[in-house]
DNA sequence: TAATCGTGGAT
DNA sequence: TATCCAAGATT
C-alpha cells in the first residue's frame, strides 16, 4: 500500500492512500453515475457545448437546451455558419448569455485555425473564449483522457472536506490549491471518470448542506467525516447586498398591433438581446406615464396615447435587482432605426428576450385577450 | 482582486 | 421570504 504525504495548507498535513482512494472513487461512479445526454459518446465538440452550459448551471435546467441546441447545432461547422441571432435564441432562458456568443466565437476559430478539430492541448484550448481553467480541463480530460484537473465547485467542496483544506473557496487564488491537490489525486488510468466522479459525488453525495456522509464511497479517505467537520466545509465567504433599479417598460403597438423592439448592446447585460423600450425612473417632478411619454416621443418620434399599466414584474440578477412597472400604449408609424423594430406578434417569436420580457409580453397578451 | 454576468430551484 | 447557489469566465 503507497501512501502519499500531501500539504495543501498550513493547518493540518492530510494523508491518503491515493490508489485506494481512486479505486473506491471510480467503482462508485462506474455503478452510480447518471444516465446524461453528453455521456453518450466522445465528441469534443458535444463535450465541449455540455460544459459551456453546465457553468453556473444546473443539470436538470441545462438537459432540454442541450439536447435542443446538439439538434439545431449538431457539429462544429453548423454553429460556425449559424447566425449568431439563431444561438443567442436557442439559448433564451439559459441565462449568462455571452456564454453563447464567446461559445459560437470560439467554433468558429475551431473551424478557422485548427480545421474544425478541438484542440487537444491546455495551451491552445485555454486561449478560446469562453473556455477557463475549469472548461480546459474538462474537454482535455473528459474528450481526450488527459490527466489535466477540471475544478469547479462540486471539486472544490468535495476535496475540501476529504483534505480539510480551509481556503476560502470564494476567492480566485483559492482555485489553484485544487488544482495541486487534483493533480496529485487523479487517475491517471481513467483521468475522464476521475474528474467526472468528484463532480457526481459532489453533485449526488457531497452536497452543499447536509451531505449524505453514510452513503460516501470515499468517507474512509475523508478527513472531515473523521473529524466531523463536513458541515464547517468548505470555507466561504458571504457576498455582500445587490442593488435595485426601478424601470419601466413599455409595449407600443401600432394600428396593425406590431410591436416595438430594440437590441440591447454588444457589451454588460444581456448583450445583444431583444427588448421593449423601457427607462429608469428617477425621482422627480414628472409622474412615471409622464417620463414615458417624453422618452418615446424622443427617441422614437411618435405621437403616443392611452398609456396604462398592465403589471408589474421583478427580474432578479446575481448582482442587481429590476423593478419594472409594464405599461402599454398606443403609437403610430416610427422613425426607421438602427436595431430597433416593430414586428407582428408571429415575428416576434424569432427575437430572444430575457425571461422578464418573455414575462411582460405574456401580461401584454392576457390584458388584451389576444 | 473584486465586479460583472441570468435564471430557477432548494432550504 | 430571504438567502444561497449550480459542471465559471471575463475584465
Amino acid at each position: 500500500m503507497e501512501v502519499k504525504k500531501l500539504d495543501y495548507n498550513s493547518i493540518t498535513t492530510h494523508h491518503i492512500d491515493i490508489y485506494a482512494f481512486q479505486r473506491d472513487l471510480l467503482t462508485w461512479f462506474q455503478e452510480e453515475q447518471r444516465d446524461l445526454p453528453w455521456r453518450k459518446d466522445k465528441d469534443p465538440y458535444k463535450i465541449w457545448v455540455s460544459e459551456i452550459m453546465l457553468q453556473q448551471t444546473r443539470v436538470d435546467t441545462v438537459i432540454p437546451y442541450f439536447h435542443r441546441f446538439i439538434d439545431k447545432f449538431p457539429t462544429i461547422e453548423a454553429l460556425a455558419q449559424a447566425e449568431e441571432e439563431q444561438v443567442l435564441k436557442s439559448w433564451e432562458g439559459l441565462g449568462y448569455y455571452s456564454r453563447a456568443r464567446n461559445l459560437q466565437a470560439a467554433v468558429r476559430e475551431v473551424h478557422e485555425k485548427y480545421g474544425g478539430i478541438v484542440p487537444d492541448n491546455p495551451k491552445d484550448i485555454s486561449s478560446l473564449k469562453g473556455v477557463g481553467p475549469y472548461t480546459a480541463g474538462a474537454i482535455l480530460s473528459i474528450a481526450y483522457g488527459l490527466p489535466e484537473p477540471a475544478v469547479d465547485g462540486n471539486v472544490m467542496r468535495v476535496l475540501s472536506r476529504i483534505l480539510l483544506i480551509t481556503d476560502d473557496i470564494a476567492k480566485a487564488s483559492s482555485r489553484k490549491i485544487f488544482e495541486t491537490a487534483v493533480r496529485d489525486l487523479i487517475s491517471h488510468d481513467n483521468p475522464s471518470y476521475f474528474n467526472q466522479a468528484l463532480m457526481e459525488l459532489g453533485a449526488l453525495i457531497c452536497t452543499p448542506t447536509s451531505p449524505s456522509c453514510l452513503l460516501c464511497p470515499v468517507r474512509e479517505h475523508c478527513q472531515a467525516f473523521f473529524e466531523g467537520k463536513q458541515t464547517e466545509l468548505p470555507v466561504k465567504m458571504k457576498k455582500k447586498k445587490q442593488r435595485i433599479v426601478q424601470l419601466a417598460s413599455i409595449l407600443l403597438s401600432d394600428k396593425e398591433g406590431r410591436l416595438v423592439i430594440q437590441k440591447r448592446p454588444s457589451e454588460g447585460l444581456l448583450a445583444n438581446l431583444w427588448e421593449f423600450p423601457n427607462i429608469e425612473i428617477s425621482l422627480q417632478y414628472m409622474t412615471e406615464k409622464e417620463q414615458l411619454s417624453t422618452a418615446i416621443k424622443n427617441q422614437y418620434d411618435t405621437h403616443i396615447e392611452n398609456i396604462e399599466m398592465i403589471g408589474k414584474i421583478q427580474h432578479v440578477f446575481t448582482h442587481l435587482t429590476w423593478n419594472i412597472n409594464v405599461y402599454q400604449a398606443k403609437i403610430d408609424k416610427i422613425r426607421e432605426q438602427k436595431n430597433v423594430k416593430q414586428v407582428t406578434l408571429e415575428e416576434i417569436k424569432a427575437y430572444p428576450f430575457p425571461v422578464s420580457n418573455q414575462k411582460m409580453l405574456k401580461q401584454y397578451l392576457d390584458s388584451n385577450h389576444l
